[in-house]
DNA sequence: TTTACTAATGCAACATAATCGCGTTAATAT
DNA sequence: ATATTAACGCGATTATGTTGCATTAGTAAA
């Protein structure tokens, strides 16, 4: 039921707050400065979507993508998505402050949002 | 070079135009009319992408699924993204006519969006 | 119609991502 | 110090998608 914490867990985070942006599991394991085995890593990030302190990120690579939370949420605990940018240059993914807006047909009800946008990032388009 | 008219790739292009929805690859193999393997299809399909017949989406299951590209560009060659809708309830994976817009920090470059919503659809919504 | 060229196919192997079962370890509260 | 059980490592498993290669078959030219 309660949380407890671990070493695992404190790795993990403080690599995802300290990397500023959004990492996958493999990244991760590479990163991370003890061994934390591969299920464990993504046993932690799936807890911390639930907690509301990082959230998932898919890509087109169809790999997941795991950010913090920084401002995810309007002070009204309502949830407001943002975009996110992956470069096709350098890789990263980083989530951009643009949110997401759009409209549906009558009828449909919105829960979740995953938009990405592609392309190349601004380092790398003015280093080169 | 040339591309040569196959029973596969008339089976499923017939299946997408058919289907008016978003298919995956098993979706397509367990739906056809034909026995057609899997990597054939995934060549099928990604043929058909480069030839600007479908588009693809990657949902956040991480699966590619594939849509027929009816409206999808603009009288004067300019791509036009839009949003996706998958329904939690039918799993169904639509276009919807809804526009992508963004704005992103400048010196960054967008190629490609891909901009999932997940709900529930009409057709869910009212039949419960 | 026959022939030549090669795109397209089936099949198996491969690669990678992510999850799951299970026995063990260790964080936390009593 | 002890009990409880969340969290862990490990290996196996599932799933998705790609690739190499020998064979088949679509297309156009002879
Ligand atoms: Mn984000
Ligand atoms: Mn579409
Ligand atoms: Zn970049
Ligand atoms: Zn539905």
């Amino acid at each position: 039921m309660k949380r407890r914490n671990t070493p695992a867990k404190e790795a993990v985070l403080e690599l995802l707050v300290k990397s500023q942006k959004a990492l996958s599991q493999d990244a991760i394991e590479s990163q991370i400065e003890i061994a934390v085995n591969r299920a464990t890593i993504y046993r932690v990030l799936n807890s911390f979507c639930e907690d509301g302190i990082a959230h998932k990120i898919v890509a087109e690579d169809g790999k997941q993508y795991f950010s913090i939370c920084k401002k995810c949420k309007h002070p009204e605990e309502k949830l407001i998505y943002h975009y996110h940018f992956r470069c096709l240059s350098c890789g990263t993914i980083e989530c951009l402050k643009t949110p997401v807006q759009y409209t549906v047909p009558s009828g449909y009800q919105v829960e979740h949002a995953n938009c990405l946008l592609t392309g190349t990032c601004k380092d790398c388009n003015t280093n080169s």
